[in-house]
DNA sequence: GGGTGTCAATATAGTTTCTATACGTACTTT
DNA sequence: AAAGTACGTATAGAAACTATATTGACACCC
């Protein structure tokens, strides 16, 4: 018996499925598409096709004039589940040039592009030290630039978390000087030295631990059919949903849906949703910022 | 000799990979580790450890009391180079619930959770007919859901790339009906059918082939001190940056960067750039609006 | 309309990789 | 001291893969 459970072996089974993802989302492919992609011989990639053939006879086809294998008309995978939402979210990381499109699975897109952000990257050897820091249950000094202060400084933290607004991320940290937990931004971390004990455990960060359950509905100036339209588009059951986002992330998720101020206020044609439990949620984004320092 | 580069088999150096990947960004890794993820025997994985042992002996160290190979002190990768910003791209990709974190190299991380936004999911069927639309240069009739009209109508389109506003995902398609290309957004299709001849070439989507350089600065009220951090922060070489954007996509730029307004306006504590060439980009904007119908 | 190039299928022999199994070692825990 | 765990090594045999060569179908091009 093998050790995996399909008894077919890793690398073969890479490539079956291989196989099966450029026919649902390309439509096609060919045995050199296998062998550039794999490194396997042609005789190997032949083997490959005629194996998935005998798998799964009615989803592939081989086109003469072509070429190439297509799928057939009625396509059912057997080895993936297909996953738009993951494809697309491929595109982006290509678009966004944090993965190179040799590296994935795609080679006959259609033309792409996701709105463009430039970001300063971040540091391997600056995220990798925080990474062991944090694991490590340990402090350690940084050398941060904060917008605050002109100039970077040195200071101790405990880091506990990683946490993201959706474009940049952050450690959530203990900061010895102040006393308080806080975001600091990777981009900003110019250094790092040292290795010392925590200065608070990460359960001390009620902030990051604690969740409220912000709701959303539709914006109450959008029409009936407008607001099941916003309604869908937000995945809403009814015409509600309730997001669970802990406090520390609070403010970037208000921030980002331009639900900080007066959202009804806005014109709903920009403006889709407003907050349903708005004096809870401001409760919440008050308490989130108001941290009292640790006693010593 | 091998169809492969390096002279070792597809299989094996991505394990290899793994192994560095794992001493890398979680400072440790397990012969279990290995069998379990790519499902090899007990010996192959102890195999595959002292072929990286051979390959880079400063790199990997047994422990005896913890039972685990660790990273050395200074460790050389020699199969990948460490990307950050590849790795936060996953813990994204985990967070969002677009990546099951078992297919994923990380196994050991912190705590992390990136800003969570509520979306419809995309119906892998409809992106699937899409893009073989596309790939075909054909025209599709869909089922849409505006937000303009209260119902979901059939009409025909020719689409022909796909762009997102770092949210959502739209196809850029020509509108039969209209006779102008506009954006449709992935998640309000809610059917699909026919296949007929095109409405028009892509070459015929100016908006969407012309881009404008944006110009980017920090925000005028910050401190000379602050405003070198804000470049910092956007990748700024001096204190501005260019970002090429397809007029396409420019009202979503501008949107999501609040500059749609008036920048200067608002606070620099929570607007720290402003455009650097308004009066470009206000006219490209103004050019992106104004699309005539194409004659029939 | 026949030469030329391309891509796929098949076959064979030899090599590499991997599994299953078994046994031994070092260290930790109870 | 005994049990448990994770690693190492060795062996035989199975599976996967390569290199090479031959054949066939089709498109393209003077």
């Amino acid at each position: 018996m093998k050790a995996d459970d399909s008894g077919i072996r890793w690398g073969v089974e890479q490539r079956l499925e291989f196989i099966e993802f450029r026919l649902f989302w390309e439509g096609a492919l060919n045995r050199a598409d296998i062998t550039r992609y794999f490194g396997v011989s042609v005789p190997q990639a032949s083997n490959d096709l005629s194996r998935y053939q005998e798998l799964a006879p009615n989803n592939i086809e081989y086109d003469r004039s072509d070429k190439r294998y297509l799928a057939s008309k009625r396509f059912k995978p057997i080895f993936l589940k297909p996953d738009a939402d993951r494809y697309l979210n491929q595109l982006r990381s290509i678009s966004d040039g944090v993965l190179p499109a040799q590296q994935t699975w795609l080679s006959n897109t259609p033309e792409f592009e996701s709105m463009p952000l430039p970001r300063r990257r971040v540091d391997p050897a600056i995220l990798r030290a925080l990474l062991a820091t944090i694991r490590e249950k340990r402090s350690i000094q940084i050398h941060y630039q904060s917008l605050t202060r002109a100039d970077a400084m040195w200071r101790w933290i405990t880091p506990h978390a990683l946490g993201s607004d959706g474009f940049r991320w952050h450690v959530r940290a203990f900061c010895h000087e102040e006393r308080i937990f806080k975001d600091f931004l990777l981009p900003r971390f110019l250094d790092l030295k040292g290795d010392a004990e925590p200065g608070a455990p990460a359960e001390a960060d009620h902030i990051w631990a604690e969740h409220i359950d912000v709701v959303l509905i539709p914006h109450p100036d959008l029409t009936k059919g407008q607001r099941r339209v916003v309604a869908l588009d937000f995945g809403m059951t009814g015409e509600s949903i309730k997001v669970p986002v802990r406090l520390a992330l609070l403010y970037y998720f208000l921030k980002r849906l331009n639900l900080d101020g007066d959202a009804e206020r806005r014109p709903s044609k920009e403006q889709h949703i407003v907050l349903g439990n708005k004096a809870d949620v401001r409760a919440a984004m008050k308490r989130s910022q108001e941290q009292t320092p640790l006693a010593a």
